[in-house]
DNA sequence: TATCCCTTACTGCGATCGCAGATCGAAGAT
DNA sequence: ATCTTCGATCTGCGATCGCAGTAAGGGATA
């Protein structure tokens, strides 16, 4: 399904001239694995990415390369890169991080937000009831992404912000697989919702307990899911047949 | 290009034959920079490196990439790959996600650890001690990463662990331009004592308070350093060396 | 002697080509 | 009909070449 990522041009394959190609192109695999793009078990072809977009292998080499390094995907025996499938222990490694470091981030985040601060994640978070609303799970997800980090980046820490989004990375194709019900979307934004009040009340103690709250909430679906996953291997079907 | 008459005989570098090209400059580049073997401000040339190493620009090319995406080196303006010289903020922020995340992994790691592991970990203690005896700055700071790593190893979170290295990978060649005195070192080892007994007695909580100490008592010193190198611009220091 | 401009030698980045290994399908043998 | 085997075609990885941009050094001129 990486085809959504490139079906945003009409005729012809996106530009692609701001920063380098290899930069650009992690971008959007970064965002693309985030929001669910990729499922897990996928397989990646670089040639065939490559192709999709209109560049050489050459940068998207570079980029699958790092995404690898970052445990975004990995390279089977046979030399084949995919998305990794989660283990439950894996999950969990994933989770516990996730809590320790976006519980740090929103503490350090809820005692300096400036109001641009706190103006820009309102609106991220209007687009994230907007998109729940819509019942669109890609867009969706790609607005939860955008609403944690918003509230992230205003810790002022690019480092830890960098590594709370490889944990999102890591973990994002097995949330896309895990969200096939309306009912978890709904059920999260109340959590969104306390969220945004801790953040317009400036708490940065109610922050980091919302933000904890939040992932602890998801976690035990999304783990049951991925148990289910991996008890019925007929759903390991990476091939998207996309060609046309 | 005067040495391509030599450069059959592997005389000069070592072969560079177990996996990829790229992971094994990767590796090295990683160990080089944790141990102190980079200086702040240093400039790196990828066709440089890769003349050293006898190899192409190509795998140093994609080492370099990832190692600038993790935030180990930087690019300037000019497009020169250099060290980054670390600002007391950014030695603040990745000194408290240390904290956090290193004492998460000493806590599971001193909780499930094997007889296996306590006899690793006093082995690499070992080592250690001998180094810090020994003086040498550079064999030091190999072990102490080593001894560490050994530590969050036994946790058996390959992404926590990752993350820790990647911290350590960012502060490395700050730390080493920060330890001329071997005060320091003598004065760290009794909180590595304080590890290594805390690791023979199995005592998660114990190990984790040693290790967030060892962290707590090193930071000051080091930032001390850090803003004196930074109120001394004569650190213009370019030269280049590869690991061992 | 001092200043300006131009040449040269770098830098990182992208494209293209070739290599070794693995997968898969079809053809031939039993 | 089933099993074996060989070749076409993928895969990632490395080497080589060329391009645009920058910094520094050298020569010519005022």
């Amino acid at each position: 399904m990486q085809n959504s990522l490139v079906a945003s041009e009409p005729a012809q394959m996106s530009p692609l001239q701001r920063d380098s190609l290899q930069q650009q192109i992690y971008d959007r695999l970064h965002a693309g694995l985030i929001a669910g793009a990729f499922r897990p078990g996928e397989v990646i072809s670089s040639r065939g990415l490559a192709g999709q977009l209109g560049v050489s292998a050459m940068p998207v080499r570079e980029a699958l390369t790092r995404l690898t390094a970052e445990g975004a995907l990995e390279l089977t025996p046979s030399r084949t890169l995919r998305v990794p499938v989660l283990s439950p222990d894996d999950f969990d490694e994933v989770t516990a991080i996730r809590t320790e470091l976006e519980g740090m981030a929103a503490s350090r985040a809820g005692g300096q937000l400036s109001d641009d601060d706190v103006a820009r994640i309102c609106a991220l978070h209007g687009t994230l009831a907007q998109a729940a609303d819509s019942g669109d799970v890609d867009c969706y997800l790609a607005a939860n992404a955008d609403f944690h980090s918003g509230i992230y980046a205003a810790a002022r820490w690019p480092v830890l912000l960098g590594m709370i989004q490889r944990l999102w990375l890591i973990v994002g194709p097995s949330i896309r697989a895990s969200l096939p019900d309306q009912g978890h979307i709904s059920r999260s934004m109340g959590f969104h919702d306390a969220i945004r009040d801790a953040v317009v009340a400036g708490d940065a103690a109610a922050l980091s307990a919302a933000i904890i709250a939040d992932i602890a909430n998801a976690a035990p679906e999304i783990r049951t899911a991925l148990i289910a996953q991996a008890a019925t291997p007929a759903s390991a079907h990476p091939q998207g047949a996309a060609a046309s």
